[in-house]
DNA sequence: CATCCAAATTGATGCAAATCAAATTGCTAC
DNA sequence: GTAGCAATTTGATTTGCATCAATTTGGATG
């Protein structure tokens, strides 16, 4: 308590440290032993910092390297022949960036920094090395390319069966829970990514997107005011996201 | 040539035998050398055969294994709190189901056979042990999980961004190419889902679908009847999925 | 501070697909 | 065969959201 959450936080500029990184609880080191912390921090590589806009990885290019935020947020896309985009995720500090291109050799989308942000690289060949030999750390990756797999399914979900309000909803919970977890308020934040992010991530016009934003507003459920957001009614954010299946159950 | 196919697919009951499958090019000995593939078959056990209907496994019940299909055809999908079912994959023979729930303790799904079905089944602990020594299994493994999660999040993009028709042709044309590495007509098929399941996995409204297909019948771009379909052109259904970019790109 | 351009909002209109309704086909089983 | 039910198809109508169009706001820059 004493000491600064600060200092933890900025790990020294040229080497990573895993043990004094505020997100230990979060990132990988989570799932391995203190007296193992070590092996992890040999293949780690202090990435360089990344501004606004910037790409982290590009799509179709060799995959080399996943990528764990240190601070700042990402977002994944994935580009089509035809040139059109589909957001497919936004990673917060702790979360690991690039696990879908581990079924190629090469990236299989492009990842961008939405605002100042670090990360931490670990080049893929020296990590797949290291979970053959800790198998904690190897249940880890399975874990957590599990739950990736699970959040695009639910993705899916929301994109096949839900209304425009009801994705905005959800997407405005899931990041409250997710601020929670990194200790910053779960009812005030600032979004990281812009209206036509969102729009696209939810599979929305940025029209629709203004509008369900207002109306929200307008029922006193959020105030919003650009990207600054304050949830005044967790609860009836909530309602809205099962709104749908409450209508079916009546039937 | 001379020895029949059928005799390599059919594996005794008791004990499977990953050498003689006929699969195994396509499945996990893929990965494995051949004098690894032992290991391989003394973790996975022969499952039962399954009727059309009956579920594999079930979402939130504990999670013990993975299943290779090996042959008939799977279905999975998650069930929300309010009841609506989303489809989330079908799975032909070769492929492994049950990697999203590697997250956690509980499966994150239900797996229900579409047809007469079996399967093999991989305990997850000694799956995971088995990785663990040999790296390229590790390997395969993130592979497999990586295209999982890349196929999802095509799906993501297919949901948000295509219309019914073009939704429609892509699903035919991956089944079309599926079959195709399974050595069958990739022109000439049966479906082995009913239309409501490519209706939610497509998220869209059985009438919706019915129409399609009666659509791309009239104009000779398929022959469907019941679940047989047969592709009569298809550069025009390859010409369907890309109609929307074409016309992005012509502005 | 003024300028410029991108982002966001607000309003009007059109359309693709959902929904509602009904008929037809195809199985399954007796 | 035929009774009965589920799956599929076809038609009519509605609707949520996209699209088009026009401001307004905001942030960056000189």
């Amino acid at each position: 308590m004493a000491q600064p959450i600060r200092f933890r936080q900025a790990a020294s500029p040229l080497k990573a440290s895993c043990q004094q990184c505020s997100l230990s609880n979060l990132c990988l080191p989570l799932a391995i032993e203190e007296n193992d912390l070590g092996r992890l921090e040999e293949i780690v590589q202090q990435g360089r910092i990344y501004n606004r806009g910037e790409h982290i990885f590009d799509q179709s290019t060799p995959f080399r390297s996943c990528f764990a935020v240190k601070s700042g947020s990402v977002k994944t896309s994935i580009i089509t022949e035809g040139g059109e985009e589909q957001v497919t995720g936004f990673f917060m500090p702790g979360e690991l960036v690039g696990l879908d291109s581990m079924s190629g050799e090469s990236y299989a989308c492009t990842a961008k920094a939405l605002e100042r942000t670090s990360v931490c690289e670990f080049p893929i060949d020296k990590l797949e090395e290291l979970t053959g030999k800790l198998p904690d750390l190897q249940h880890h990756m399975f874990r957590l390319m599990g739950q990736e797999i699970q959040n695009s399914h639910q993705l899916a979900l929301l994109l096949s069966k839900n209304t425009a309000e009801e994705r905005i909803a959800s997407l405005l919970l899931s990041l409250s829970s997710r601020f929670q977890r990194r200790r910053m308020s779960p009812t005030n934040f600032s979004l990281p990514m812009a209206r036509n992010d969102i729009a696209n991530f939810l599979g929305l016009a940025v029209e629709t997107v203004s509008r369900v934003f207002t109306r929200f507003q307008n029922q006193g459920i959020i105030h919003a005011r650009g990207r600054e957001v304050e949830l005044l009614d967790v609860e009836a954010l909530q309602l809205v996201t099962r709104e749908f299946s409450r209508q079916s159950c009546q039937q």
